[in-house]
DNA sequence: TTTAAAAATTGTAATGATTACAATTTATTA
DNA sequence: TAATAAATTGTAATCATTACAATTTTTAAA
């Protein structure tokens, strides 16, 4: 936690990208809760701390941060932005029971994908859907 | 293209789902432009031989193929959501330069995920973004 | 063929996330 | 300390999608 979040202020020490007082609150509130929030639980979490905190705020460092290349953006479902602060190389698995996003390790770069040579690829992404374990046998016990 | 609109007109009838006039007309587009549209692209183009197209209409249509497994959505951009007709296994490469979207081939299920064992998984997705050859091309050349 | 019920379609209004932007506040530098 | 730049706020706008009641079309039965 606080060795990625030390890592992060490097590099946006690196490139010139001021750290204000709400930036390192929502550095901090991704570091700490790795569990691919919203917008609105970022928002709603720290707006408690400091009370007269504006959505756009939340917005303009998320932004700043994609921009830098230190977040990723997760489009899983066509409602919902997710934001996920750990970049390692791995898939998300999104329960439709209970909305609960779990990651997994995949090496994506292993398969070489000879229809796209030539073609420029900077961003890679899996994601699968489902049913978890833990809803799955909540669904058995139900019947 | 009319292999695969028939395979759907099928399973639909199967699956009791009526095949009406407008609903023909968005599996005709679907079938014949697999180069994933947008709800838009599709309403504008069947607005012009049905001027008085409901756009809810098309997001019924849409809803309802995908219920029925028949259609896939695709969420890539998370301001954009298109749709994809071929279900087979493949991935998507998103141009950041020009917006194309292109397919490639991907076995996913060649790899056995040992940290989803125990989950039910019933969607996978795979897509790429960067910028395509003949974007890279044309920014060659632009400098 | 007529009629009643079910399904499909329309069109308007509501929703809700995101963005635009001008005004204000805070931080930085000389 | 003053001048400048950057960050933040808050309201209004945008835009895709959904909700829903009214209307039209289709289906199946009499």
């Amino acid at each position: 936690m606080k060795q990625k979040y030390n890592l992060i202020a490097n590099e946006l020490r690196r490139q010139n990208i001021r750290l204000s007082h709400l930036r390192k609150k929502v550095l901090e509130y991704l570091c700490q809760n790795p569990n691919h929030p919203t917008v609105d639980e970022i928002y709603v979490k720290i707006h408690k701390e400091v009370p007269n905190l504006s959505r756009t705020t939340i917005y303009n460092t998320l932004h700043i941060l994609i921009k830098a290349g230190l977040l990723r953006l997760i489009n899983i479902e066509d409602n919902e932005t997710r934001y996920d602060i750990a970049t390692q190389n791995h898939g998300h698995f999104k329960c439709e029971e209970c909305g609960a996003i779990f990651d997994f390790n995949i090496d994506i770069d292993s398969f070489p994908i000879k229809e796209l040579t030539g073609f420029k690829i900077t961003d890679k992404n899996v994601y699968f859907k489902g049913v978890c374990p833990g809803c799955l046998l909540n669904i058995k016990n139900d019947n």
